[in-house]
DNA sequence: CAACAACTACGAAAATTTTCGTAGAAAATA
DNA sequence: TATTTTCTACGAAAATTTTCGTAGTTGTTG
């Protein structure tokens, strides 16, 4: 599975969030964050189709996209190149990184203890 | 702080793995796990200083470079940026996500569960 | 000391990614 | 129905990143 890159993946976090939506749609919620032009837009997701990133279907005037790519497997994948490119192979540290820097509510932190608990009970 | 590229944060990695390195030692490690041109990788090295990313000395006939920026804070824009870009926002996600989906030793397992006492600790 | 080897500096080509203008078709509106 | 709006397609410019060749310097070696 290819990389996608970083317009790529925000136009996917889009899709990802609303199912399904047309060009116009994701130009303008990529607009919230920083202005970038209609075409430009455009072209990104004929990109991402020519690569298999998006699916899209003819609705009459207009295409309606979809991410043809799912979100936990793109979030794996891309977890899996930034613990070999700067964690040197492990993924614990960046567990630990994170969860040294980042705040956690304490249902997050169950959350976590669950799914170590389960961890330990399957070996 | 800039973000470094893929190339860049590849020589930082032997940067901090090695403490110090000439461009001749970097290009080896490099060639380990793919073959890269002596000059393309002093290149980058240039680059990386002009950015302000690696130091170096001169040792008389040589440089000696070392990273300029640090590995626990360079981790944590990386982490900081995927998390953005890819968990929506949610650290506590890319956590969920890397614990399920690589193997833990008990020991690693151990340190999170304390790292967790301790955060529910201080609040 | 002449040939060779090991460096740095640097320009520029190549590859990749991002951006947008223009053209043309189809629908909405005046 | 003429005009304007809204869409897709597409080429190509611009920006970024990666790659390497060439030149020049300084040691090393036969």
């Amino acid at each position: 599975m290819l990389k996608p890159t970083e317009s790529e993946l925000a136009i996917l976090q889009v899709l990802w969030a609303m199912q399904a939506a047309t060009v116009r749609q994701v130009n303008e919620a990529l607009n919230q964050k920083r202005e970038i032009g209609y075409t430009t837009t455009l072209k990104l997701m004929q990109i991402m189709y020519d690569k298999g990133l998006v699916s899209r279907t003819d609705e009459g005037r207009f295409h309606l996209y979809r991410a043809a790519v799912d979100e936990a497997s793109t979030q794996q994948q891309l977890l899996g190149i930034l613990v070999d490119t700067a964690f040197q192979g492990s993924a614990m540290k960046l567990v630990m990184q994170t969860l040294g820097n980042h705040q956690a509510t304490p249902e997050e932190l169950d959350a976590i203890k669950q799914l170590i608990a389960q961890m330990e009970q399957n070996p």
